[in-house]
DNA sequence: GTGAAAGCGCTAACAT
DNA sequence: ATGTTAGCGCTTTCAC
């Protein structure tokens, strides 16, 4: 691959020359500027961004850390991050985390060592110390990980007492929830929202959001407790373990049983019954943060700590009677 | 953060002998690798790993193409992928092309400049020319995209074979046959598949591997043909389609109506009733796939151009009659 | 065994 | 308007 050097070689200029028209600072006369396009044109040159990087001490990189991308929520979360650096020249580093705060610890270090020019954090698990040391920007999606740090997420606790007053609402007797993993911000979350609508009638278990936990959870719930008729469950993975559930006792959704998820994934309208959810926005929610995290990076100063986004019900079959 | 010469100078010796440390070549006496490594903790030092690519011509970065990680495919196969190399000490850069050449021939550029080790693709869109001329190894992830490049995939004609010959197996009289996208070589493969076993007897719709058209797609059919009796569907994704349409319909599966799907993604499993699918080894595949790229860069030569895995029918509720 | 110094490709003072 | 040059942080010859 051909240099400035040869660029400037072969234009008949300095390098300084060839840097300005690349770079479109500084004056270059229209004459020599010709000179050195056509120059670069001939010998295909592409400015080498390390060497770029090296200079400005930034890497035009951001790395995105999920827990594990094969679980169908962080696909949409990372392509709305990706979408949006893409546009604006920023080239996205994927980090599978698996919640381990070693992988985290890791893949921190790795980052900072290329020089990435910030982090979008999805975890729960993270070392807020390491993240608080890191010394570029850094934004939180889906869960805060730090008081200081930016959050886009929407809230979790209100979308609870909204998928439970659902069920309610058309009718269920005894709603019961799968609740997601404890320790998790989130599902203790959307748990708290469920307890503030049902008081005291409450009939809860844990899933651990995963699928066949949770079906294999709810069938004994469903055994034990055939009086119930509604169901919340932490996710919509989930819901989709409380219907195998169904299917297996050959309960009916949703007359017999109604069901009701949480985020809105793609998946949630590909299953016989369609899930009813409560509905993120997903893509919106991950290019705000990417947004806000090129701007900090920008060192321009962003209007909030806590972003909260809007969520919806949306009732499909699985709730329609 | 601090750099080699800072701790060059905490530890009292020159930059070349950090950087022997730090490497573990050359020859550096045990005292002084002490006080280095002091120093180094001291100073909590970690190397800039853009000044030591800009040096070495080489990023331990690799990127990633595929059309769009939101298509539940694509996650399980970077998350090998993503896997294999930081284990390796490489960092994944994911890029959605959405089958779009224009935004494949930016991702090149954008890698190239990069100084990316080598790239992993996953595309029938992309322009050969453009793949030629990229100078660092690549290979080419479930569809080929040019003969020389390394390629790892599944025999797709066999395994359409496989899901045909099993609707047959279980007593289907009439079997159809859900096409993905003209064009793309492994839904052309396992359109061929189903031919090479139905004879005459076929029945082919497309579907564009997109669930609602499949849905829609497949309710006209069957209506228009209500002696089908199987289906095998071009993907997952499709074979989900047409079970919504049978739902719809209120055809039973799988007594009325069997289905099978290609790929054995996650998903396959997660529905009721619970999808049979010819299952891709689709771990294994992006992990050898990332072995390989990494032999490349490593300057080694590899055994094969064309890496062909074993894909196994998986038999589940929508075949079991 | 260790150090001095050149150079990777680029940008940005500073000259001219 | 253009050129010269130092320097980003590192690795690696080449001396000693």
């Amino acid at each position: 691959m051909s240099t400035i050097k040869d660029v400037a070689q072969e234009a008949g200029v300095s390098v300084a020359t060839v840097s300005r028209v690349i770079n479109q600072n500084g004056y270059v006369n229209e004459d020599t500027r010709k000179k050195v396009e056509n120059a670069i044109i001939k010998l295909n040159y592409q400015p080498n961004s390390i060497a770029r990087s090296l200079y400005k001490k930034e890497s035009k990189t951001i790395g995105i850390i999920v827990p594990d991308i094969t679980n169908p929520f962080f696909p949409e979360l990372v392509r709305g991050v990706e979408d949006y650096l893409i546009r604006n020249g920023f080239t996205t580093i994927l980090c599978n985390s698996d919640e381990d705060a070693d992988k985290e610890r890791l893949y921190l270090e790795v980052m900072k060592q290329k020089y990435v020019d910030g982090l979008i954090i999805v975890s729960n698990t993270i070392n807020e110390q390491l993240v608080q040391q890191f010394d570029r920007p850094i934004v939180a999606l889906d869960r805060s990980i730090h008081k200081n740090i930016p959050t886009f997420a929407i809230d979790n606790r209100e979308g609870g007492r909204r998928a439970t007053q659902h069920l309610l609402d058309i009718g269920c007797q005894k709603v019961a929830h799968i609740k997601g993993p404890d320790q998790i911000e989130n599902s203790e979350a959307r748990y708290k929202g469920y307890l503030d609508v049902i008081n005291n009638n409450e009939l809860v278990v844990s899933g651990h959001y995963d699928l066949k936990k949770t079906a294999q959870a709810t069938i004994e719930l469903l055994q034990h407790h055939p009086e119930i008729d509604g169901v919340f469950a932490g996710n919509d993975i989930m819901a989709l373990g409380v219907a195998k559930a169904a299917d297996y006792l050959n309960i009916k959704v949703p007359n017999e049983l109604a069901i009701i998820g949480f985020d809105g994934i793609n998946l949630s309208e590909m299953t016989s019954p369609e899930l009813s959810t409560i509905s993120q926005p997903i893509y919106e929610m991950s290019t705000e943060a990417a947004r806000a995290l090129i701007s900090l990076i920008e060192g321009k100063v962003i209007e909030k700590i806590d972003y909260e986004f809007p969520f919806t019900l949306i009732q499909r079959q699985s709730t329609k009677r």
